[in-house]
DNA sequence: CTGAAAGCGCTTACAG
DNA sequence: CTGAAAGCGCTTACAG
């Protein structure tokens, strides 16, 4: 059904290679002979087949990323800071979710399935360190997110503590005293949630008070019906508020504000509050929620580019993985520094 | 470098052809040569090449979802609907971005940069009617969202009109009678902006009411930052307000609810407002947010069936294209029926 | 600058 | 139940 360079070939009176030529833009074709082939080209309305290209190259141009969801918003935006950049890199990506099951990751990352694309980008959030293992020749595999293994695998993320002491430390630098830690402290020893909880110890640490008891830890999953839930239980409680929340994860502080709202509490007047991910609801919360913010645009860069430099580089048995960081900024608005002339 | 299928029939002292039948589970292969094969398939590492078996069968297991982008939350929802039903019939999901482009669309639907995978589900806003064409054999096409051409291209979506008509309703019922309409009327004849426009003026005379005058069409993007902008242009302007508002869809409902809200108008008391998509901030907005919800998963699911059915078909001239409506649902919440007792 | 030919790794009639 | 062989549509040394 196709029409295939061998037909556009016979078309044109020319041979495959020729037609391949042209349809490559290689140099070294005469003008007259381009013409000619084009012609045919356009008069069969060649497609070229992407299978067969791959097949003799061993490359797709297309690379994979994988994350556990489009649900959770900063995954979406993640997923597109790569789609974004891969396709101005004239690469296009396939997406894989997860659901952040470890069994999903082992098989994206050893290829189980058949190895579809040049390479692999993934936020995996179920594996653990000793999960990890070098990456086989041609299948170049880049974590990305907040794990911080020294594993076999290149990542790269922010660096979760330092982001989160900074975070803490705004919220000592606005008075607040009684910092609690908002989100549950689970997963392996490098989960985000555990350098996220590390890093809050380490803020009061650094700044010379005491270590925050264990009233002062909210646990909640990450989510926003847990967040609204963790904030009506708390004052249901009736014990005395924190007067700043530091949350794990900008949905489990959004749920927090709205349940603070519903019962009056005024933020951030009462309860300073932060989140993690800067995503883009955190804009349009009321109010407004200050939040770490990861560049997404410099993590998927970095990690295009780990992928490009681990394919150049072949089977080379010598390369250490590279585990990097890049940068975070902490965006302040409403839910700590109050409602702004700007607005 | 890659293990082939010929290097394990090697190994395992058989003919290729055997290993392709233990690879793919075929019937019929004796219990001990499976077993031995099986041994050499794990012993050498065997991934099987995905490029080739396309080549050979011309199918690749893949289909591509076409978005504009996943910043907009409604099309990051519809892109993981599909992708969620696509990935429970092992088929697995291609993303690509088209930033609502014409040209970027048609390029996809003509295959011009060559056809990756077995099929493109499209959220097309850009293209415009005249420039559908029949989809060529072996590049089956199905078209998702919120036009409703009479095209070449097989179509899924809800009856925009009529979703709109029960939306305004829902206002009226709540004894509104100065319902406005918020959002852009544009694009083609056959847009979502126009049907919801159409939808809107068809509920007046169905209710038997007067023909809503221009003051009542509060123009602006479908975007938040626009529609808290339009809310604040019109408070400035000291002009009555509208007791209802049907806004175009979710996005800039809720920026028109924020800029309502910092301007302390009561919502729904002074005005009541219902969007439209039931993107997931709407359930979380203070106050929450009603809408239209089409169902997503309806649509998915259709979408990948009919795709099958076109793959099936194959190149028969004679099939017409299918346009087709999945259900919605009126999602009420406190920006029209106030807050309730369960919350 | 162009042609004839090999081969990427599979699947699948065709035999036996 | 298994083998020997063709061929999917390309790219790319090898010649000329």
């Amino acid at each position: 059904v196709a029409v295939s360079m061998t037909d556009v070939a016979r078309h044109a009176g020319v041979s495959q290679r020729t037609v391949s030529n042209v349809v490559n833009n290689a140099a070294h074709v005469a003008p007259a002979t381009r013409a000619k082939v084009e012609a045919s080209l356009d008069a069969l309305g060649y497609r070229p087949n992407v299978a067969a290209r791959q097949l003799r190259t061993g490359r797709t141009g297309t690379v994979t990323i994988a994350i556990p969801g489009l649900g959770e918003r900063y995954f979406a935006d993640l997923a597109d800071a790569v789609i974004r950049h891969a396709t101005a890199a004239g690469i296009r990506v396939l997406l894989e979710t997860t659901g952040g099951s470890r069994e999903a990751e082992l098989a994206l990352i050893d290829g189980r399935a058949g190895v579809l694309t040049d390479g692999l980008i993934m936020s995996a959030v179920g594996i653990r360190p000793g999960d990890e293992r070098p990456p086989e020749p041609g299948h170049p595999i880049v974590l990305v997110g907040d794990r911080e293994t020294r594993g076999w695998l290149d990542h790269v993320g922010i660096p979760n503590r330092r982001a989160t002491r900074a975070a803490v430390q705004h919220l000592f630098d606005l008075g607040r005293t009684r910092v609690a830690l908002l989100g549950r402290v689970a997963g392996q020893a490098e989960s985000s949630g555990r350098l996220r909880h590390r890093g809050w110890l380490e803020a009061f640490e650094r700044a010379g008070r005491p270590a925050p008891g264990p009233e002062l830890h909210i646990d909640s999953d990450w989510t926003r019906q847990a967040g609204q839930d963790a904030a009506e239980a708390l004052l249901a409680a009736g014990a005395e508020l924190p007067d700043g929340v530091f949350a794990m994860n900008d949905s489990v502080a959004l749920g927090f504000l709205r349940g603070l709202a519903r019962a009056g509490v005024r933020v951030p007047e009462d309860v300073a509050v932060i989140g993690f991910d800067d995503i883009e609801e955190s804009r349009w919360a009321n109010p407004s929620l200050s939040s770490v913010a990861p560049s997404l645009d410099a993590i998927a860069v970095r990690a295009l580019e780990l992928l490009a430099e681990q394919q150049a580089a072949g089977p080379d048995l010598e390369r250490q993985p590279h585990q990097q960081h890049v940068d975070f900024t902490l965006q302040l608005r409403e839910s700590t520094v109050g409602r702004t002339p700007q607005g």
